[in-house]
DNA sequence: GTCTATAATTTGATAGAC
DNA sequence: GTCTATCAAATTATAGAC
């Protein structure tokens, strides 16, 4: 793995648990072992830090997900799938979405963070659209509604599982929901 | 309103924009017309601070809300009058809730601010506990899930409408919901 | 790519006068 | 309650050597 690699790693578990604000060029450089001139090197501002963070998070997320139409064709409900995604950042990183966190903050970011958290929601409601549109054949603006809907309550279920320390309730919260298909 | 509240006040929007780390002292005072020493007067420290606003925050909800049997015994619907002030949040001030912002930078707050901003939710939990009990007489257990879950929803909602400017995203996100009652 | 050195600014916080 | 003055530390960022 690439020091800047490395540097994207570390300084989105820092966003994912503190925020945006809480990331400093000197800790996450004490963390990769180099020092913080250098991370300006690979990130010249701690915008372009941000939105390589962003960016990078949604290619991670979306190729993980693969295609709706592929993962239906091998017997698998593309909305569970999505879901369990979630449901990872919670039961394994034990940490929000990184997007949730620069969504939350959104008004105090930079217009080049913005613009990449926004892409993030753009594109993943669109994976959503077609996916519950394969499995339900619901009109299009029908499915949009229930991709937002359901993005939206991941986000929330995350949020809420982090501040009470407690994974349970995510499943409660995704159990009692209108959309399984 | 005394010194202090406007302090509260001010930084109150602060953190609901940006969050926890965006506020400063000296800006807070600037944006009040003080020094920022004088900002120390009123709250030690930023954690003082923090958990003042948490502590306001959720006080000035809790009375928003009145009691879930006053509301029905006057014929509203308690649900609906909870799902209103998070509408508010969104519509009047464009902006998350408080404790929603707080709750997603969780891991990176001081004690102090983590412990108020969990007293909201378990609070809120409550009180939309008796409401589902009150309007369905559903058991205890039922009924807190269905409060936990609408939380959820309701700061997920929240958030996805904050990152994408777009308030209808609140009104699909809540109608597509399985607990109207 | 990484370093040292450094600049300019900001931050949370304190002491003590008024 | 608010101020001036001040502090030590941290912050983003740059210049230039290796």
């Amino acid at each position: 793995m690439s020091k800047k690699e490395q540097l994207l790693v570390i300084a989105e578990d820092m966003v994912r648990s503190g925020g945006y604000n809480s990331v400093s060029f000197r800790t996450l450089a004490e963390s990769a072992g180099i020092k913080s001139a250098s991370v300006h090197y690979h990130f010249p501002t701690k915008a372009d830090l941000g939105a390589a963070l962003a960016e990078r998070y949604t290619e991670n997320f979306l190729s993980s997900l693969g295609t709706p139409k592929a993962l239906q064709a091998s017997g698998k409900n593309p909305i569970d799938v999505f879901i369990s995604l979630f449901r990872h950042a919670l039961s394994v990183d034990k940490k929000m979405c990184l997007c949730g966190m620069l969504g939350a903050e959104f008004d105090g970011l930079p217009e080049k963070v913005r613009i990449a958290t926004r892409v993030f929601f753009n594109k993943n409601i669109e994976w959503l659209t077609l996916a519950f549109q394969s499995v339900s054949r619901r009109d299009e603006l029908e499915a949009r509604k229930a991709a937002t809907s359901l993005i939206a309550q991941l986000e929330g279920a995350l949020l809420i599982s982090v501040a009470l320390e407690d994974e349970a309730i995510f499943e409660t919260a995704i159990k009692n929901r209108s959309n399984t298909q």
